[in-house]
DNA sequence: TATTGTTATACTCTATAACTATA
DNA sequence: TATAGTTATAGAGTATAACAATA
């Protein structure tokens, strides 16, 4: 990991985390939510149903924005609150179906950003932007765990 | 492209583009910037020095909150105006050195994500990001220009 | 007449802190 | 005593619209 293909790699890397903040923007917009409520949803259809901790945690968000933003969830019929069946202090948020519409809708778009991928590339296309994205969360929970920088 | 090998893919991106949101936000923070400034820092090191119309357009942000934004940076001393050498009504947006030095720090970040990427596949790797950049961007201002949803 | 940028106002979303309930 | 979530308040950032300057 040397010298010009590195940067290259870096470079398409950055211009890969804009263009999905750009889509989430734009998607957020199309389906009538905002960009945070747009997060939420795609964080729950990657984990599955997930306490409202976890996913305030995992957003950036403190808890108090965590019940806002899932308070809104619900008001617009996208996700829904259930009890944790072990703890009664927790509660668990799930996709409601028109949560799944959603889903589905983003499902289009992202599919056709990996046309260029050939059949028989994209097993090994989703281990590498798997691994990436793995890699770049545990960077994040290293900057987040440290102080502020200069 | 059919089947459970694409489902595969469209997840992994899906959770990369999760990914590169939390490390803005991370980012952002330990550099001690807001998402949307150290967005334009990213753009401007992605395309270089830019027009504030331009920046504004592809972040998704009204002319009104471009200004605001570029103010921002202004203010904390990590981009600067400049006029347009042939037109006066624009003008230019450029990182000074304190925003460049935000660049490199943000490079280490994105270098350690492709610590797995071998030497030898770096530069097909750079090619496949950018491609699915260049998809998922050309996806987004067609919904954009297109009527909501549902 | 169209485009770029600025200004002023209002609104949305999030952070913060104090609080309740449960573990 | 620690944790999950709620509530109330304040602040940051953005949208909107009216405006000025230039093309």
């Amino acid at each position: 990991m040397v010298g010009a293909r590195e940067d290259d790699a870096v470079h398409s890397l950055r211009a890969l985390i804009l263009a999905g903040e750009r889509y989430r923007s734009v998607l957020a917009g199309y389906v009538g939510l905002g960009v945070t409520e747009a997060q939420a949803v795609s964080y729950l259809a990657v984990h599955g149903d997930r306490g409202q901790k976890e996913l305030a945690d995992d957003l950036g968000l403190t808890s108090g924005a965590g019940t806002a933003l899932v308070d809104r969830l619900e008001r617009q019929g996208i996700a829904q609150r259930s009890p944790h069946p072990q703890d009664r202090r927790r509660c668990l948020v799930r996709l409601t179906s028109r949560g799944q519409d959603v889903v589905e809708e983003s499902r289009h778009c992202l599919e056709s950003a990996l046309r260029d991928v050939g059949a028989e590339e994209l097993v090994q296309t989703a281990v590498l932007l798997r691994r990436i994205a793995e890699r770049l969360n545990e960077r994040s929970a290293q900057i987040e765990a440290s102080d502020a920088w200069s």
